[in-house]
Parts: structure tokens; sequence; C-alpha cells
DNA sequence: CTTTTTATCGAACATTTGTACTATAATTAA
DNA sequence: TTAATTATAGTACAAATGTTCGATAAAAAG
């Protein structure tokens, strides 16, 4: 069905997306493949179109776009969170995780797991959680926490006789009670582990 | 530092890029934040560019990327994975996950974690990990396996007076030893959960 | 061995598009 | 208030780029 050229068309529309951050030319292709007309690689790219591998917008420079190709945003992955700068500063800033969403949220962050205390629900230490700071976590439901503003902590919430805690999973842990020290982030939607 | 307008421009930018998957023209952006002349565009477009907000290749339409808009590629997910079928069939495939790499991997493939056998491992029931074909797990490391070339399995390999096994993280299960029944997938080098 | 389909070339054309240059407002600093 | 900086407009040009059309060659099908 994919032709020979065809393929080496895709791959090489992929790779300069990939690299560039933006398609080839219909020249530009013609050189990566060694045509010597421009049609003979519009004849291809219709039919890679056609096959549903690309896609393009009629008299538009360098829009082609490639399905194998995604677009993504990242989250800003953060360190240790040191006390009174804001979240997202500089200083926190570690790294970047893609997004995995269909729509660009601002309200994301990543924190890195640090210490066991949260083994029983599945994070363990030098995990990635994702915390959407626009949500907040239900009882039951896993947060991310600022603990007299310097520490960034993430335990399950829960309500008991009244009293809202911090709930480790973890025995070897006590539960905390939430009181004007600890701020809350957001919820833990998320989960990246490296192996 | 960024002025509004720079903003605007910034965020009109990113999101063309990010909903066509190409970015816009000089032109369009003028349009877009009701600029009249192109120069002004340029203007403000040669600041973003100084402060690292974005980048661009001379002379090449559409060529602006953003720091904020990252291309990666898909991992595919599998489901079910059938008999007989190669590994990658459309059968078998639902859905994708964003690759984390630096450089595009074919080796990659994601699986659902089904069950809990390897609850142990921190590794849950529908949480998805990532299996680069291209390596082999080595005693103590985890890694995914073909049974009768029907049903995938993710367990850690050992080696137990020279056989070796298939060893769950939870002990409700039994060791299960290698034999001509069991195809190496590969290794397994992250995880994700949805929460 | 024709006929059809697939693949390729070349050239010409019309826009699209980035860039350069000059002139002015509008704003800020001195 | 004057000078400097920042922001905007207008125009024009050259290059980059998508598209179309006709002609052929190569391969596959009949």
């Amino acid at each position: 069905m994919v032709s020979k050229k065809q393929e080496e068309i895709l791959n090489y529309i992929d790779n300069t997306i990939n690299n560039k951050g933006y398609s080839p030319t219909v020249r530009e292709i013609c050189e990566a493949v060694s045509l010597k007309s421009t049609s003979t690689v519009q004849y291809h790219l219709k039919k890679l179109i056609d096959l549903g591998f690309l896609n393009k917008s009629d008299n538009i420079s360098r829009s082609i776009t490639s399905k194998a190709v995604k677009t993504q945003y990242g989250i800003p992955i953060l360190g240790e969170i040191s006390a009174g700068q804001p979240l997202l500063a500089e200083e926190n800033y570690i790294g970047e995780l893609p997004y995995f969403g269909k729509e660009f949220n601002t309200q994301l962050i990543a924190l890195k797991i640090n210490g066991d205390s949260m083994i029983d629900a599945g994070l363990f230490n030098d995990d990635l959680v994702v915390i959407d700071k626009s949500l907040f976590p239900a009882n039951g439901e896993i947060g991310a926490f600022l603990i007299h503003n310097t520490e960034a902590t993430v335990k399950y919430v829960d309500t008991i006789a009244d009293k809202r805690y911090l709930i480790p999973a973890n025995k070897n842990y006590e539960n905390i009670e939430i009181d004007e020290n600890i701020t809350q982030i957001g919820k833990v939607v998320s989960l990246f582990r490296d192996m």
C-alpha cells in the first residue's frame, strides 16, 4: 500500500518535524528523497494524505502534519521547594514532563516523591506525581501540600471526627492534622516512574 | 520584561502550533493581535526570541518554535494481545502515550497492567508500563513476557538453582518457570498511572 | 503485446511569506 | 521640556513555496 519512496518521504517528514519543529517544504522533500520534480512529491504527498498518514492545509507552506508526531505541552517538574518562593520559581524547576491531556493546562505541576510514606498507595521514592492545582482532593483522595510553606508532601486526605488529616499510606507514619501551617497545593492526578 | 502585546503574540503562537500543528506567519500574527504592520510583529518577535521564549530560522516560513510547546513521539499502548498477531497489530492498539526521551525509539510499547500480581513492586491494576523491546531484563529487574503467544504479563525475572523464573511481587502468586511457552517482549523501563 | 496504472520530470505561475527601510507616534527617562 | 526608548505603520522587494499542466518513462495488468 505504501511504496518504498512514500515510506522514505514519511520518515523524512517525521524526522524533520521532530528535529526542527516544523514541517519541510515540497522542495526540501524533493532534495531529501532524491526526486527531481516537485510534482512527484505532490503526487506521493496526496497518496500519503489519502492513506491517513499525513495532513496538510491547502496553499499553506510547511503545513504538513504527521499522525506519528504529536505536539504536547510540558509540565514543570519542581524539586526542593524553598520558603517564601512562589511555587513555580526558577529555583524549584528541575525539568519537564510531557503533558498527556488534550488541552493545555497551566495548573499542572509535577513533584518528585521523597521517602516511603505513601508506599502502600504505590507511590515510591523518586516517583513523579502530577498535581492539578485547580482541583482539591476529596476525602480518600491523594493531594499535595506545603508544610510551613517550605516542604512539599503528598498524602491521602480524610476527615476524622470533624477534623481533616493528611494520612500517609505506611503504618510507620502518623497522621498529620491540617492546620494553618499546611497549605493545599492541589490534587494528585497521575504518576510517573522511571526504572 | 514581556509586554502585554508580546504575551498576546506568544499565546497566539503557542495556540496555533498546538491546534494546527504548525506555526503562524508574521502576517497571521499581525491579524490575530490587531497590528497593522508586519514589521511591528517582527519587532516583537525579535524581542521574544532574545528573551528565549521563541526560536526561529531565518528566511524560513512558519519556522517559529516555542519553548512552551514540545514535539514528541507517541508510544503505542497495546491492549489484549491475541495469538499469532504481531505485537503491533492494529487490533492490539488502544492508544498512545507521549514519549519522554530525547530520541525517537520504535522499540517502545506500553502495556496496561492487569491484576495485582506485581502490587508489591508498585505496579497496580490499570497502570501503564512502558517496555523497551531492545532491552532484556537482568536478574532482579522487571520484564514483559508473552505466555503461549497470547497473554502478556509483567514480572520480575530471576535465576533460582540454574533455572530462570518469572516472579510476581505478591505472595498470593506463584513463580513461573521460563520455558518454551514464554517469549520475552522486553524490559519494563517506566510506569504511568492515571488517578 | 497492448493497455492501464504508477512514478517521474520540467517548466511556468501565482501567491505566500520573510525582510528591509523609513517615518511617526507614544511612552519613559533625564 | 527635551532626549531617548519603545511601539506602530506603510511600502516595497526578493525569495520561498504550493500548485498546475503536459509529457514520459517504468511497471503491472490484461
